[in-house]
RNA sequence: GGGCGCUUAGCUCAGCGGGAGAGCACUACCUUGACAUGGUAGGGGUCGCAGGUUCAAUCCCUGCAGCGCCCA
């Protein structure tokens, strides 16, 4: 005979288990459909704005997404159910680097190559153009744009998808035109022919941020170049890029440095190409390191630069966009790649007897971030912006509060890059991006203007006719169209309504990593753009930003391909349920510290939805269903009061967990109240009551287990959407058509803790944890019935038998309860709960001599409490000094011990008797 | 070199001036009419080290050691 082993008629509909596959998606279009995600510009409700950052449209869920989006969807939803008019603004970022590279990726295997530079030689070969590529790229981003924001769904992200966003939409661009013009009108954006980090790979120029400094093995060549009219003499050079010597202008020494002295102002005679450069003398060059001498040049080293600016040095470029030699160099090493022209020129220097020694030096070379190759300081025209000027504001309106970081000491990170930040390289040799609108004239002058008939009116200005223009090649760096993201996703430049009610936004949600790139970028274009002529408080684009955690390996490594760690979202997510990896990440996000993730983490919080679904099913199978008119101040029974007094501590302090971000501290509090109240205690306190009770009893207890489950799930909702949406419905919470996404936040009465009732309950619960610790120590079989008898009992633990004798008798399965009659029982274990002695009497199990020597153990504990406390409370000082309440506490803690200890040494005088 | 953070049970981590906590793992017992994705009980920690402040320090301060990250 098989019996159906999931009774889903008795659960009222609900299987044993919940199946999140199922019901996610069923409960995600139902969302979507109702519009509940959508904000209300015309409404009267205060509004909570989040701006997503937006995702690479051509990226993919990785955990890092899973985190920062489930952090804002829990505030958004949160803030929804507190009645403001919610705005979390989603969209997708073009990320100009990564997405041509991967169209490039995918174009080369089909041996189509873009027609800039760097096409393999050999074999059958297409070259397009721009326009043919930007058409594959629009493909592609219409293939896979998608692919993020769906999963952003799976996620039960609840942002306003109707008004989605992308970078390059027309409207997004015009703004990254007005204030591309703007700011040049300004004079904020400039040309300028200087130093950049040059890609030689991807052919493009990068900003300081995307360059990554590697650690690398590699020499320090120290070359002897001869001074010139002193034959024989020479000044030995070092450095770890013998190729550049091509370029090199200058030797610089430091002043001080006696060694030199006197060849300061003469100088040297560079060896190959036979250039006579001039020794200088200044500070840059440090006297411990190499050889106290330097060679410098200034087109092809940061430093170098520098210090040819201080001294007038020359400035010859030696290397083209790949990377290899041009220019005005001997012959033999013209079109030499650069690792190629290092071995030949320390061969030569060898040969001709320049060569010094070489010693092994490990030092960081710059490397692209995208690209992993080493990165040229190149000399080039670029557009930059005057990022000193712009961060200004942006700095002050953190120092007067304006915008808050959380946690408070990331600000000293965004101080310390915005108090050194140098101009801003916007410019980038892509084609996938925003074109700058500049427009050039025959001499090469530019015009900078909104289209190009714009431009053609400066430049009949300028030239008096019409003329021909060619627009600039380049595109913006992608963060330049991110900076404006938070009001040219609401219609910025026009004076729109949303721009008018969700700008300044409430909170910035990222990681530490995007504080430089976006954060800072946001605030100087922000305040600058987003709502002219009001104060700084009003102009900031949001007023906190609270920067999360990397999620990392369980082992602390962070997650990358070619470690092979990666935890994908989406499997965690089939495996265990949207919900459950929300908890998790939720509990697991304390603030300042990375989240080391393990699959097993997931799978017990998935156990405490499970827990809470069952629960739920236990609740309907008891018919317990929600109450309307249902008043929790007007309870009467002891456990219904103890059971509401918990429940509005715990909204309380979900509800202050969520406010300050401390999401770890509201998934903690949700889950013990679920798990170690309501199901582990109160469930099984009124279970007896539902069998035996009165009528009233039993129509109170129902009510209160409907009550609590309800508010338990809109505290949960915000953290787990999908089950406690699915529970709301099906235990027939709902009214009218919105969903528990759209109810009020739990709002209990502060009035409802009952102190006498705690601590009757609490009373309780030592009791059958007493008799159950002893049971089990002994142990008494499951099934055997105990008598439970209690000694010296005063009038408020009599009481308290009284009143709870029956669960005591069901949790603690006690088949009888008395008082001791006539003196002590003999064969007994016994234990102390306030105000009585209880005693088990277990003659023919107990081991006489095993239960003395657990009191024993327990009255040695005591005694060292007691001794300790009683030394605190002799302290003259600490009475003196210490907080009246603390010292009150130790006096309670004192007299509680002593009067366990007291029954326990009395206790321990009967054993003998056993 | 500068800055930030971390060091608490076997593991992952909360806590943070007055009684050392959770989850997972482990041990024993239990298929009891919500739940074995469960229940009950239990073992396990000189809160990195050394000083200082304080009536009182895991918690505050200083130094040291180790680990991690950012910047140069």
């Amino acid at each position: 005979m098989t019996q159906p082993s999931n009774d889903e008629t008795a659960a009222g509909g609900l299987a044993k288990t919940y199946s999140p596959a199922e019901i996610e998606p069923r409960r995600y279009a139902e969302w979507e459909k109702s519009g509940v995600f959508a904000c209300d510009p015309k409404s009267s409700k205060q509004p909570y704005t989040i701006m997503m950052p937006p995702p690479n449209v051509t990226g993919s869920l990785h955990m890092g997404h899973a985190l920062t989006f489930t952090v804002q969807d829990v505030l958004i939803r949160y803030w929804r159910m507190r009645g403001r008019d919610a705005l979390w603004q989603p969209g997708t970022d073009h990320a100009g680097i990564a997405t041509q590279m991967v169209v490039e990726r995918r174009l080369a295997e089909q041996g189509v190559f873009l027609d800039r530079g760097g096409v393999p030689s050999g074999g059958n070969k297409t070259l397009i153009g721009r326009a043919k590529f930007l058409e594959e790229a629009w493909k592609w981003k219409a293939e896979s744009g998608g692919t993020i924001t769906n999963q952003l769904r799976r996620l039960g992200a609840s942002p306003d998808w109707a008004r989605e966003r992308f970078t390059m939409d027309e409207g997004l661009s015009k703004a990254v035109r007005k204030v591309f013009v703007d700011l040049h009108a300004q004079g904020l954006i400039y040309r300028d022919k200087r130093l950049v980090n040059w890609d030689p790979k991807l052919q493009t120029a990068v900003s300081d941020l995307e360059v990554e400094q590697r650690e690398i093995k590699g020499n320090l060549w120290h070359f002897r170049y001869p001074v010139e009219g002193e034959p024989g003499r020479f000044i030995v050079v070092a450095t770890t890029r013998p190729e550049t010597m091509l370029g090199d202008t200058g030797v610089a020494v430091h002043p001080d440095d006696v060694r030199f002295k006197d060849l300061v102002g003469k100088r040297a005679i560079l060896p190959l190409v036979g250039r006579a450069i001039p020794i200088v003398a200044d500070e840059y060059s440090d006297p411990e390191k190499g050889t106290g001498a330097v060679k410098m040049t200034p087109a092809h080293d940061f430093n170098d630069f520098a210090v040819g600016k201080r001294h007038g040095l020359a400035m010859i470029n030696v290397l083209d966009k790949d990377a290899h030699i041009t220019g005005d160099v001997p012959e033999k090493y013209r079109g030499l790649e650069r690792y190629a022209a290092r071995k030949a020129i320390v061969a030569d220097m060898e040969a001709e007897g320049f060569l010094d020694k070489i010693e092994p030096h490990v030092h960081t070379v710059p490397h692209g971030d995208r690209s992993g190759v080493a990165l040229e300081p190149w000399l080039t025209d670029q557009w930059f912006c005057d990022a000193a000027t712009l961060a200004k504001p942006a700095i002050e309106a953190v120092e007067q509060g304006h915008t808050t970081f959380v946690p408070k000491h990331w600000e000293n990170t965004y101080y310390e890059w915005m108090r050194n930040i140098q101009p801003w390289c916007i410019s980038r040799q892509l084609w996938w991006g925003h074109r700058i609108p500049a427009w050039y004239g025959p001499d090469g002058h530019a015009f900078v203007a909104h289209d190009e008939a714009g431009a053609q009116a400066l430049a009949k200005e300028k030239y008096g006719k019409d003329v021909a223009l060619t627009q600039d090649n380049d595109v913006l760096d992608t963060w330049f169209s991110s900076a404006l993201w938070p009001f040219s996703t609401l219609g910025w430049p026009e004076g729109t309504p949303e721009l008018k009610r969700y700008y300044p936004g409430d909170v910035l949600v990222t990681g530490f990593d995007i504080i430089f790139f976006w954060v800072a970028r946001m605030m100087m274009m922000g305040i600058h753009f987003g709502n002219p002529g009001k104060s700084l408080a009003e102009r900031v684009p949001f007023k906190h930003v609270y920067i999360h955690a990397l999620v990392r390996d369980e082992r602390g490594q962070k997650m990358s391909k070619s470690k092979g760690n990666i935890i994908d979202p989406l499997d965690i997510i089939g495996k265990y349920g949207t919900d459950a990896l929300r908890f998790t990440l939720c509990a697991l996000a304390a603030q300042g510290r990375d989240i080391k993730l393990a699959p097993a983490r997931v799978e017990g919080y998935r156990n405490f939805i499970t827990k809470l679904w069952n629960a739920a099913r236990y609740a309907r199978m008891n018919g317990a269903v929600p109450v309307a008119g249902f008043d929790p101040a007007k309870v009467t029974l002891t456990v219904d009061k103890w059971l509401l007094g918990e429940l509005a501590k715990t909204a309380g302090a979900v509800t202050a967990a969520i406010e300050a971000y401390k999401f770890n501290e509201a998934a903690d509090a949700i889950y013990r109240f679920v798990w170690g109240t309501f199901c582990d205690w109160y469930l099984e306190f009124t279970k007896p009551l539902l069998q035996q009770g009165s009528e009233t009893e039993k129509a109170e207890v129902r009510a209160t287990t409907a009550y609590a489950i309800g508010q338990c799930l809109k505290l949960l909702h915000p953290l787990s959407p999908y089950v406690t949406e699915e529970l709301w419905d099906t235990l027939g919470y709902r009214n009218g058509t919105t969903g528990l996404i759209a109810e009020s936040w739990p709002a209990l009465p502060g009035t409802l803790g009952d102190a006498a009732a705690q601590e009757e309950m609490n009373w309780v619960v030592d009791a059958i944890s007493g008799i159950r610790a002893l049971r089990a120590e002994m142990n008494v079989p499951q099934a055997s019935r105990l008598t439970l008898l209690h000694r010296d009992a005063g009038k408020s633990a009599r009481d308290r038998i009284k009143r709870h004798e029956g669960l005591i008798k069901t949790l603690a399965r006690v088949e009888t309860v008395a008082a001791e009659q006539g003196g002590a029982t003999k064969g007994a274990a016994t234990f102390v709960v306030a105000d009585a002695t209880l005693v088990l009497p277990l003659a023919g199990v107990i081991d006489a001599a095993a239960e003395r020597k657990r009191i024993e153990k327990e009255v040695a504990r005591l005694a060292s409490d007691i001794d300790k406390i009683g030394r605190k409370l002799a302290n003259a000082d600490f009475v003196a000094k210490a907080d009246p309440e603390a010292v009150e506490e130790q006096r309670i803690r004192l007299a509680d011990a002593e009067a366990t200890r007291k029954r326990l040494t009395a206790s321990l005088a009967l054993i003998s008797e056993i």
